[in-house]
DNA sequence: TTTTTTGCAAAACCTTTGCAGTTGG
DNA sequence: CCAACTGCAAAGGTTTTGCAAAAAA
């Protein structure tokens, strides 16, 4: 993979969807594979290949991490994963279709600032018109200083 | 570093109010350190620690790459360096205060837009009130589709 | 002279790849 | 049965670090 292209979505709201979307693609439903997805429907925000490996810190059996990476790039394919990079550091996997929330992050407190991808359309709209862009904030997040931050650094 | 915080910007313009600054804020001026600078101003677009290092393909006398990224390192820490991302690959580096365009890639093509900073007023105006965050778009570029990919996409 | 900076080597970090063996369908 | 998948080990690309030698002020 050379650029950050993200598949098509598949969108599947659960473990059970998602198995079966697999199958129907004719994709084999490892052991492995079925952690991979497990650990990802099961976190609550995205989280790396090593948590993945790692079964979410012990609540799950682990798994060898090269397989997670492979498994993750073949679940990326298909459009039933996603990744996206919050700053520097691994890069963070989520199930597609569960939480389409976009974020914001503190380039001085990294604080993070998950929004609904609706309250970006007007940012959307505004960069398809002026530049003819579908943009998307999906992928990388949009930094800046938060709040408080801005006030701190103006003090 | 932990997080893509940027320190404040020195701005400078050229290559001798890079050194000039540098010397004001205590720094020595090595040959190394003068190369990179040399680097960064003569090109014309960011550029890699790796680009730096082989002397911009052999047009500069190369340096180590160790010594570059410290050098990148003290020169981002002190405003006269930042460096961005525009995928997945190394960081691209370029001198504060020159070229201050923020960047549109197409996830699909990869094509790269560099636009004003000020054409994206608008969208940081929305942000700034929707969210109360001083967006920066200067490290990770906005990612999208550009009007051709979306055409061929639809069709 | 003294403190900063260098160059080299080695390691750290994240991710990919080769391969022989295992397993799902 | 056999193509797909696994686990392990090794390597690849990017960045950081340790340290003795060199150089800037």
């Amino acid at each position: 993979m050379t650029s950050p292209h993200t598949g098509p979505s598949l969108d599947a709201p659960d473990l059970d969807s998602a198995v079966g979307a697999l199958r129907t693609k004719g994709l084999r439903v490892s052991a492995a594979r079925r952690l991979v997805l497990e650990a990802l429907y099961a976190a609550d925000a995205p989280i790396s290949a090593e948590q993945i490996a790692d079964g979410l810190a012990g609540r799950l059996p682990r798994s060898d991490l090269a397989s997670v990476y492979r498994n993750l790039e073949t679940l990326e394919q298909v459009g039933l994963v996603r990744h996206r990079h919050l700053g520097h550091g691994p890069g963070l996997y989520s199930p597609a279709g569960v939480d389409d929330r976009e974020f914001l992050v503190c380039d001085s407190c990294s604080r993070v600032l998950g929004v609904e991808r609706t309250e970006l359309d007007p940012v959307r709209d505004y960069i398809k018109e002026r530049f003819g862009y579908e943009a998307a904030f999906s992928h990388f997040p949009i930094l800046g200083l938060c709040a408080e931050c801005a006030r701190e650094e103006s003090a």
